[in-house]
RNA sequence: GGGGGCGUAGCUCAGUUGGGAGAGCGCGGCGUUCGCAACGCCGAGGUCGAGGGUUCGACUCCCUUCGCCUCCA
């Protein structure tokens, strides 16, 4: 079941439009007067609007969750008001408010619906946007939703009654009827529409139910595809500007089983979402959000940066809408923890950031501009959402890093090109390379358009024939990639959850949770996981708590009550190393940064894993430093607290909320005195002084940006240092040395070694002088050539040569084959002067020899060498040096 | 998670049928010059990322591993 499928636009999920259709510009704006009666409203007084109405309507305000939904892997990126919420209306969940109201922070960017590429040319495609929400678990339904949302619209914001009109799904009668008897909406204004507007579904299975949009005339004068191809305009139906999707209200009617068959909900629900941008847009008398007051400061800053004027041509328009958009993801992305990288997540921001650069670049921005945007971004947005405030330098830092970073690849890609265009010859009219095209993206991540770009003025071509390899590498990688991935998902896990949520589900009433330190379980229910022996386990990716137990002795039954004790020794190490674990993430934010932030989390008995977000390799100096900070609050012995609070109370208070959206509105807050405060449902120590002792074991990369440490907590830590103590002693025993000296021993020894391989190899090379004098003395004629065949026993290859090398140069020209027994081995090396390689190749030679001494060897013409396993046959093969002289023509 | 690529001197990088580890810049010395820029000559500087395997012989081929780049999901 995936959320990713999730709807509340249904333009969304329409195929994207053609490519002509992108091209098209965002619609200028010009006075529209008479859309509604009062007059204008800012960005931030209409969010604060909507919250209070629903607020005055009984709704609870809850904050944004972030835009990393933690708790859920199958969703890239938080991309509606309603994800938050998702298991509480799968009951999974319970909250103590049944309405609720928010104003979510979103992305939609990458995942099914791909409209990355639309983004900036649209007058209201976004990839980072703010989604306007209400919310009824089980309460109000149908009536409510759309008299609030009537009220709303035309009382609150003053909207022109006249402009608006509602769709509804084909066998709705019912909202159909409301529309009419709450709203007065006159049956003409009401229109039906299929399933692939207004039906919604979380995924193919699970709660689904029909819904509702309410579409705002923006006028008949704006241009009409349809009407355009002599047809009629379709209205709110239509693809045109003509009518503005404004808001759409779910109404969560359904269940719907493996087999697509519906059964009504007990308690139907309500799910709405209203675009801020859009809904900004039109209360400014705007056809494009990015003249709203959300965008417009940045477009300003954007075009006076590049000495551009915004409105003055198509194609710069687009790329300036394109990095103001880019910015807003950018930051809030980076605000919320994902770095660039180069995967998922991490993946998709990069492609936002390097689009951005591209465009940057169309402007005439060479050096590196986007970090500049964050500031821009905080000083719009800052006050809505004070995390990108506080997290400002950070997200500098990334952006800059990443901007950097995108400069090598696009430099390395330029001397692609030129290579390329040198070997295959200044190309006027020739087709570029489809394949060239592809590696020079797919290896170096160099962007097609650029490269084209580039290529085309230099006189190439791009044809259909480049384009259609193109399609078909890119398939090929997308192929591998999607087969590999099939098994890829962790079903045993899924399973495990499955069990879990049966058992859950089967429970009359929520259990007691009664704490950590008891030693009868309350459990009145036990499930069989196929292996039972992990005690004491917590699941928390719902309120559901399960305890594991191995039974020792007899059996049990449902509803049967049992004694349960607790395995001492594990809990006591768990908690060394969870109470550790924060202390770590406290740690490692107070030394490298706030940018820090947990990214995976390990706790077994004997040692703890933490991945976090880090751009660099963490230093051993930092390390060091982390682990004192560590071990110093151990020293302190300071108290571990932790109480039950609202949500609110506790972000408040500064808590870290990592799965923050799972705990609902009462959350567990663990705090370390002022060092640490998280939200955890974890067992941890009384005191941090019981750690005893602290130690990191190993750091390493998972993934670009992401990096991972190892740790260990009390005996463990003990043990482990122990372990490496003895490596320690035994290296300083061998060295017969102090430890403290063992570095300083082990440098010099090292030093040593290399002066006197250096030393040797001198001696080496004047002990072959000396010999080269006796053998020179031996050399014959053969046919008028001079040879040189002898033995020098105890040389290795290298002193060979030399010699060889020697011998040769005293020739002056001549054929020279040696050779020597080393180890009970036979090395064998020929040289032969240039004048002569022509007949007598040194390679020919040396095979020769090394066959008659049982061995194998080649080379090149002036300088072969070889190896052979039997000593006793050298003398022989050294003696058919001349008999092969002789034989060569 | 899967595919492609990279790792060689302080820096940027060459290095194919497997057979003497190289260039440019930088650094040191000497020379030309009143001096500087420039030029000439000489020189130092290398666990070829790490470990294992194949081979007479591995920077090169194979496997493992670490780090980085990149595309796809």
């Amino acid at each position: 079941m995936s959320v990713g499928a999730v709807r509340i636009s249904a333009r969304a999920r329409r195929p994207p439009p053609s490519r002509a259709a992108e091209m098209r510009r965002a619609p200028r704006s010009r006075p529209r007067p008479g859309w509604y009666n009062d007059a204008s409203m800012t960005g931030a007084e209409l969010r604060e609007a909507f919250l209070k109405y629903f607020e005055r309507n009984g709704h609870t305000r809850v904050p944004s969750s972030p835009l990393v939904p933690v708790g859920d892997q199958t969703l890239l990126f938080t991309n509606a008001g309603m994800v938050q919420f998702k298991g509480v209306f799968l009951g999974e969940e319970k909250r103590d408010y049944v309405r609720a109201t928010t104003c979510q922070k979103c992305v939609r960017a990458g995942g099914k619906h791909n409209d990355l590429e639309n983004v900036g040319r649209t007058a209201r495609h976004h990839t980072f946007f703010e989604m306007l929400g209400n919310f009824s678990f089980g309460d109000y339904f149908k009536a409510d939703a759309i008299k609030f949302a009537w009220e709303f619209l035309t009382r609150d914001l003053g909207l022109d009654r006249r402009r608006l009109k509602a769709t509804v799904f084909r066998d709705d009668d019912e909202a159909f009827n409301l529309w009419k008897s709450v709203a007065g909406l006159p049956e003409d204004r009401i229109l039906r529409l299929g399933e692939e507007d207004n039906f919604w579904a979380m995924g193919d299975t699970g709660p689904c139910g029909p819904c509702s949009e309410v579409h705002f005339h923006q006028g008949d004068d704006l241009p009409c595809a349809e009407e355009a191809a002599g047809r009629t305009c379709l209205g709110p139906a239509c693809e045109c500007d003509r009518w503005l999707e404004i808001w759409n209200l779910v109404f969560m009617q359904f269940n719907r089983d493996a087999s697509g068959k519906m059964t009504p909900l007990p308690r139907p629900s309500i799910d709405t979402g209203m675009g801020l941008e859009r809904m900004a847009a039109v209360m400014q008398k705007k056809l494009s959000s990015y003249e709203t007051d959300l965008f417009a400061p940045l477009i300003r800053r954007i075009a006076e940066l590049s000495g551009q004027r915004y409105g003055a041509d198509a194609e710069r328009d687009v790329s300036m809408q394109v990095i103001v958009d880019h910015m807003r993801a950018t930051t809030f992305l980076i605000a919320d923890g994902v770095l660039p990288s180069n995967e998922w997540r991490g993946y998709v921001l990069r492609r936002i950031m390097r689009r951005a650069m591209r465009h940057g670049r169309k402007l005439g921005l060479t050096e590196p501009f986007l970090w500049r945007g964050v500031d821009w971004v905080a000083d719009v947005m800052g006050g809505a959402y004070p995390e990108i405030v506080r997290e400002r330098g950070g997200i500098v830092e990334a952006v800059r890093q990443e901007e950097e970073q995108f400069a090598r690849t696009l430099d390395q890609g330029m001397r692609r090109i030129e290579e390329y265009a040198q070997a295959q010859g200044a190309g006027r009219g020739r087709p570029v390379d489809g394949r060239f095209l592809f590696t020079l993206y797919d290896t170096f991540g160099f962007p097609r358009d650029l490269a084209e770009e580039v290529l085309v003025d230099q006189g190439w071509r791009v044809t259909d024939d480049t384009n259609a390899t193109w399609e078909r590498e890119m398939e090929a990688q997308r192929e591998r990639a999607r087969a590999k991935t099939g098994f890829g998902a962790d079903e045993g896990a899924a399973d495990t959850v499955a069990l879990y949520q049966q058992i859950g589900g089967s429970l009359a009433r929520p259990q007691q949770f009664v704490g950590y330190e008891t030693l009868t379980a309350p459990a009145t229910i036990l499930g069989r996981t196929g292996r039972g022996d992990i005690v004491d386990t917590f699941y928390r990716g719902s309120k559901l708590i399960v305890h594991r137990v191995k039974v020792a002795t007899g059996g049990f039954r449902e509803n049967e009550e049992v004694a349960v004790s607790i395995d001492s020794p594990r809990r006591q190490g768990l908690r060394q190393h969870h109470t550790g674990t924060h202390l770590l993430h406290a740690a490692l934010r107070r030394i490298l940064g706030t940018h820090v932030t947990q990214a995976g989390s390990l706790v077994a008995p004997d040692h703890l894993r933490f991945d976090f977000s880090h751009g660099t390799q963490v230093k051993d100096r930092e390390i060091e430093q982390v682990e004192e900070l560590v071990n110093e609050h151990v020293q302190a012995n300071t108290p571990v607290t932790n109480a039950e609070m609202d949500l609110d109370a506790a972000l408040a208070a500064g808590a870290m909320a990592l799965f923050g959206e799972k705990y609902g509105d009462r959350v567990r807050v663990v705090k370390i005195g002022d060092f640490s405060t998280e939200l955890c449902g974890g067992t941890h120590l009384d005191t941090t002084g019981q750690i005893g002792f602290f130690k990191v074991a190993e750091e390493g990369a998972v993934a670009s940006g992401v990096r991972r440490i190892e740790a260990v907590a009390g005996t463990a830590a003990v043990e482990a240092v122990a372990r490496r103590e003895r490596v320690l002693r035994e290296v300083a025993d061998i060295l017969k040395v102090g430890a403290e000296e063992a570095p300083q021993r082990l440098r010099k020894l090292l030093d040593e070694q290399k002066t006197l391989e250096r030393q040797l190899a001198e001696m080496e090379t004047r002990l072959a002088r000396g010999r080269a004098d006796d053998l020179v003395a031996s050399a014959r004629q053969v046919n008028g050539i001079a040879v040189v065949a002898g033995r020098i026993d105890g040389l290795d290859p290298d002193g060979l040569r030399a010699v060889a090398d020697t011998l040769r140069d005293r020739l002056g020209s001549g054929v020279v084959c040696v050779g020597s027994v080393v180890d009970g081995k036979v090395n064998l090396v020929a040289a032969v002067t240039k004048d002569l390689v022509k007949r007598f190749p040194a390679g020919k030679l040396i095979q020769e020899v090394a066959q008659a001494a049982g061995g194998r060897g080649g080379g090149r013409p002036d300088l072969a060498q070889a190896g052979a396993p039997d000593p006793g046959r050298l003398d022989a093969a050294l003696a058919l040096v001349s008999e092969w002289v002789a034989r060569q023509p």
